[in-house]
RNA sequence: GCCCCCGUAGCUCAAUGGAUAGAGCAGUAGCCUUCUAAGCUAUUGGUUGUGGGUUCGAAUCCCGCCGGGGGCGCCA
């Protein structure tokens, strides 16, 4: 945020190097101070002083040590800071060389920024780059499960993170929506079920339960397999009935769908269907044939493109994907090939993000290798964002099969019971509807928070307590911090107090407490945490943020009095308390959690 | 057999190659006439799985080993 001050000092340093004769450098590393009640930035002169050693060889054998050397240079670099704009006290110490911010300057500053960038604060500039992002890709006619929280939730924080950080962003889904599991699904309603309508507020578990029905009915009945390949059969005919059925039922789904994604936060732009790509992928197959891309190997074998004998190498590394079964129907890469192209086709992609669990990595790879050999420049474009499944414990894979599911609209509900009994308990003078907004607030931040605030790969061991535990290191901490931040602000505009946000303009007439110093601090660094998340795709550099501001804000909360404190220093508090409300707020909005005004 | 990921406090997890490895939970002892106690204070807790290497400096990078998980020609 201080560049200029910041350019100023290397510049300084480096001519006070190139005057001692020392090795210049690429360019400084600057680093926050890691301690705390004091503010200001770093750097240190070991690389250099290795540098130096290394060029100059040492024939007395008495040399100084490297940490030693860098120590010197640190000092004498100190000396030749004096009067440096912006800066404070200037130290040396164990080869470091630290300047501290004037902190009311620096505070004015950052507070000054935060209020003219309101909620979005921390958001960059353009980079004039299209990205999409696809996630959640899950089967209609069937149940959804905790499971696929961790995806729709980590997807669509990047989502959020990538559009702050300057990306133009396209969020699609690529539902499964064609297969055996649709027709059995088919099968048992029109054999069993036929003319019922779904629950309206219940879509999802009501599909979920009739597709493990027809699952249970087939396994007991052997017999019943080849009423469900006639249907099969049927469907390829596009029989109209069929059709019909698969149209109708497929939106019941996605409506089901649907409810769940808007109280998890979660949209689209563009939804891809399975049944969408099929036959485009299979045409895409013949050509892949015909360039001598992929072999045919039917009907003895499926058709396969083999990836180490293309690229010549002689160890195994991406071995041979199958793109098309012996019987000529499709696959998982069938489609992906296709579907690939169409993204681009459709919005010429600077970069296109697979939000997909980790066990698909190697697949994926291959896939995008197949996509260079065809010759696709964006190709190399295209990234994995892998991350590790939710286990049980015990580390038992969740399996709708087993019985282990947790379905996901059970824990949505269960979490916000839960808060709502905790809302009725710590703030009964809201109105109802004032409990239930809290409480769905505090219940899908806690459960957003906790599968962000976690690297990307580690697994997630989901149990009841933890997932739905709203103490200590937890959205709802955070949110708290933003509640106390919106009651300080409201209660001075109830004592008829203009907020006064503008400039304070005297900076000498006290000084900072080291918990506001700290707070500045943080709220500072969320405009670089934001790059950084986007850049790496970790939420979790976020969720660390706002964590650490919600705790500075709590200590100052509790060492400095806003109300109270002396004019000066409470227009200074006052719009103290405003930029970390934004920070916050704006923190928890790229994590796609609600920051409420009270709770 | 080959490839990928993980191993940090009793538990769950943090930590751009950088200064004294930090939080939360659990435990113990305290704090509500105060801007909301969903909070705060104090306290306990570590050979960063292990052995080497690179480096001025390694939890972090490289190699070996141990332990756990995952993947590898017609599943999705």
């Amino acid at each position: 945020m201080f560049e200029r001050e910041q350019q100023a000092a290397e510049t300084r340093i480096r001519a006070y190097l190139a005057g001692e004769g020392l090795p210049d450098l690429d360019g400084i590393q600057w680093n926050p101070i890691p301690f705390n009640g004091e503010w200001g930035i770093s750097t240190s002169f070991f690389q250099l002083a290795a540098q130096e050693a290394r060029q100059t060889p040492d024939l007395s054998g008495k040399r100084t040590p490297v940490p030693q050397r860098a120590q010197e240079i640190a000092e004498g670099a100190a000396k030749t800071l004096t009067a440096l704009p912006g800066f404070g006290r200037i130290e040396a110490i164990r080869g470091y060389l630290n300047l501290y911010f004037s902190p009311l300057v620096y505070a004015h500053q950052v507070i000054s920024t935060v209020l003219e960038g309101g909620s979005s604060y921390g958001c960059g500039a353009s980079k004039h780059q299209r990205v999409m992002v696809e996630y959640s890709q899950p089967n209609t006619h069937k149940a959804f499960h905790v499971g696929h929280l961790r995806n729709m939730i980590l997807g669509s924080a990047i989502c959020n993170i990538l559009e702050c950080a300057g990306y133009e962003v396209i969020r699609s889904t690529y539902p499964g929506d064609i297969g055996l599991h649709v027709i059995k699904w088919l099968w048992n309603y029109m054999n069993f079920h036929a003319g019922e309508t779904p629950p309206p507020d219940d879509i999802t578990r009501w599909m979920g339960d009739l597709y493990a029905e027809a699952d249970r009915r087939l396994s007991q009945n052997p017999d019943l397999e080849s009423e469900v390949r006639n249907l099969f059969a049927r469907w390829d005919r596009r029989d109209p009935e069929v059709v019909e059925l698969w149209v109708k039922s497929r939106q019941w789904s996605l409506d089901g769908f649907e409810q769940m994604y808007r109280q998890l936060g979660v949209r689209f732009d563009r939804v891809y269907f399975e049944s969408e790509v099929e036959d485009h992928g299979k045409t895409l197959v013949d050509d892949l044939i015909g360039r001598g891309i992929a072999v045919d190997e039917r009907p003895e074998g499926p058709v396969i493109v083999r990836l180490d004998d293309l690229l010549g190498l002689e160890k195994e590394k991406y071995r041979v994907l199958v793109v098309l079964r012996s019987d000529g129907t499709s696959l998982y890469a069938t489609k992906d090939l296709y579907l690939a192209i169409l993204k681009n086709q459709d919005y010429a992609l600077d970069r296109s993000i697979y939000v997909i669990d980790v066990r698909q990595a190697f697949y994926m790879q291959q896939i995008f290798k197949t996509l260079e050999i065809m010759g696709y420049p964006w190709a190399k474009d295209c990234y994995h964002l892998a991350y590790e499944i939710v286990n049980l414990p015990g580390n038992v894979v969740i399996s709708s099969r087993d019985g282990t599911v947790v379905l996901l609209e059970d824990l949505i509900r269960e979490a916000t019971r839960r808060a709502m009994q905790i809302v009725e308990e710590k703030n009964p003078e809201l109105t109802n509807a004032q409990k239930e907004e809290v409480s769905h607030a505090v219940a899908l931040g806690a459960l957003r928070y906790t599968m962000l605030a976690r690297d990307n790969t580690k697994t997630v061991t989901f149990d009841w307590e933890s997932a739905l535990d709203f103490n200590g290191q937890a959205a709802p901490y955070v949110q708290y911090a933003h509640v106390r931040a919106c009651s300080i602000l409201r209660r001075l505009e109830a004592e008829g107090e203009q907020l006064e946000l503008s400039e304070n303009l005297s900076p000498e007439g006290f000084s900072l407490h080291p918990t506001e110093i700290q707070l500045v601090d943080l709220i500072s660094r969320l405009p670089g945490e934001i790059q950084r998340a986007a850049a790496e795709f970790k939420p979790l550099h976020l969720t660390n943020l706002a964590y650490e501001l919600a705790r500075a804000f709590t200590d100052f909360y509790n060492a400095c009095p806003v109300l109270k404190a002396e004019p000066e220093v409470r227009t200074f508090r006052t719009r103290l308390v405003a930029a970390t409300r934004y920070a916050l707020a704006n923190s928890l909005k790229v994590l796609g959690i609600h920051a409420p005004e009270y709770m």
